[in-house]
Parts: structure tokens; C-alpha cells; sequence
DNA sequence: ATGGCATAATTGTTATGA
């Protein structure tokens, strides 16, 4: 099973890259963010010309996040499902072929010490909360963290060191959610790799590759054993209006 | 010290992103 995490920075703005993309990759669960439309504007039909379900939590200019699948989808939570309330669309769960898969879109966090940045680090407490509830153990969270989990995450590390998405703080929050069971894919598969899931629009920093990591696929339970391959769609960066993230994946063994 | 570039809301400019 092919699973694929993947900042669109707005879906109607990506739809020439999402379809033909689909077809050409087939992937069988995809965790959309940024999908930046209501639910009423979400392509659900186009969607299901091209084969995929698809559970979606959205809302109007900002945020919003959906996990497309082959196989249905069942039990989905919208948002966090504590008791604080949620004024920003940034989480929905379901679960696909047994398996509970989440897609998140971790608050930015605008600068260290700011409200936002507060915001940020209470959202990845609730949801490690959230986490350590799920009662299903093959669980996937795959999404955009907003946070480069160490210092091989980052092209400049001594730039970035205490900067917004590299903070202390930020990765401890991050690595708590982790302690709970979960393995980033990616980096279990690939130790030592550069590999990095978002370059800035600005001063050509994808061609110089200056990015970060900040884009995760998290696996707990039995699937931490099931794993056949991960990495970094990079060819969706190139080209024409792309998102400034590139699709992530991880590949199970059924 | 700051912007750069991009998106969505709108039509001149702002909020937000990372």
C-alpha cells in the first residue's frame, strides 16, 4: 500500500497537477493540506471519475486538509475531537483498509514566542492526546508538521538553528508524538539522506536545494515492520505553478 | 534590517505562509 502525504497549497490551483499525477502514480491513500477550499468546492465527482474516495474538512481561503483512497473510507473524525474548540480546519482521521491514517496540518506558528506559535505547540500537544487514544495500533499521521524534526532536516542548520520550525521546543513537541509508537518513515529508511519536502518560492531555492524537511509520515503499530520503501516526490516541485512542498510517500507491505 | 514569491480574498491591498 502506497500512501503519500502532500502540502497542495490550494487544490483548485493544483488540479492540472493532481489528476494526471494520480494516473500516473497511483498511489492507493493520499493526505492532502492546504487544500485552501470549502467543502462545498472539494472535486468530489472528478475525484471519483479518477477512482479515489475522498474525506475532506475544509474551509474558505485557508487551511484545510482530505485523505483520498481507492479502498472506502470509514469512521472519519473531523478536527481533533477533544473538547477545545477548532475555528481552523487542520485535521481529519478515517480509517482505509483497517488501517487509521490521519492527515494534519500543523499551525505554522509564525514566530517563536508569538500567540501563533503558542497556538502550534498547545495543537501538537492535543494531538499527541488524540494519538494516545486511537485505539486501532496500525495508525498512520502523515502530514505537514510545520517542523523539521533535527538539525540533517535542514540545508542550513546553523541559519535556522532557533528559528520558527527548528526550535527546541517545536521538536520536542514533535518527538513526543513520536515516543508514542511512531517511526518517521522516511528517515528510518534513509538515516543519513538530504532529503527535504519544502522549498521557499523565493531566491531560487529549490534549484539550490536549499530546503527543509518539515513533512512527515509517521507509522505505529504493526506497519513499523511493514515498510518497503519511502522518499520525496521531487518532480512535483519542478515546473510550472508548483506547491512549494513536494509529495512525500511511504510504502507498506500488505 | 528586510524582502524576495505565492495564494485567496478582490481590483488595490491585505493576511498568511514557512
Amino acid at each position: 500500500m502506497k500512501v503519500v502525504s502532500w502540502n497542495i497549497n490550494s487544490l483548485r490551483k493544483r488540479q492540472d497537477r493532481l489528476f494526471p499525477w494520480l494516473e500516473a502514480t497511483k498511489p492507493d491513500v493520499v493526505c492532502l493540506q492546504e487544500t485552501k477550499c470549502t467543502d462545498e468546492q472539494f472535486p468530489v465527482l472528478a475525484l471519483q471519475a479518477a477512482g479515489y474516495h475522498a474525506v475532506y474538512h475544509g474551509e474558505k481561503s485557508y487551511n484545510g486538509v482530505a485523505i483520498l483512497s481507492k479502498s472506502a473510507p470509514v469512521d472519519v473524525v473531523i478536527s481533533l475531537g477533544d473538547k477545545e474548540p477548532d475555528s481552523q480546519t487542520r485535521a481529519i482521521a478515517a480509517t482505509i483498509d483497517g488501517i487509521r491514517v490521519y492527515s494534519v496540518y500543523v499551525p505554522n506558528g509564525q514566530a517563536i514566542g508569538s500567540a501563533a506559535y503558542q497556538y502550534k505547540l498547545r495543537w501538537l500537544a492535543r494531538l499527541r492526546d488524540r494519538l494516545a487514544l486511537e485505539k486501532t495500533a496500525d495508525t498512520i499521521v502523515a502530514g505537514d508538521f510545520n517542523v523539521a524534526p533535527g538539525d540533517i532536516d535542514v540545508h542550513d542548520p546553523d541559519l535556522w538553528r532557533g528559528a520558527i520550525m527548528c526550535s527546541d521546543e517545536e521538536r520536542a513537541a514533535v518527538k513526543c508524538i513520536a515516543d508514542l509508537g511512531f517511526s518517521d518513515t522516511l528517515r528510518q529508511l534513509h538515516p543519513d539522506a538530504r532529503l527535504f519536502s519544502w522549498w521557499d518560492y523565493r531566491m531560487l531555492a529549490f534549484p539550490k536545494d536549499r530546503g527543509l524537511r518539515i513533512d512527515l509520515i509517521l507509522a505505529g503499530g504493526d506497519l513499523m515492520n511493514r515498510w518497503s520503501g519511502a522518499g520525496v516526490d521531487r518532480e512535483m516541485r519542478k515546473g510550472k505553478d508548483p506547491s512549494d512542498h513536494a509529495p512525500i510517500w511511504a510504502e507498506f507491505n500488505r
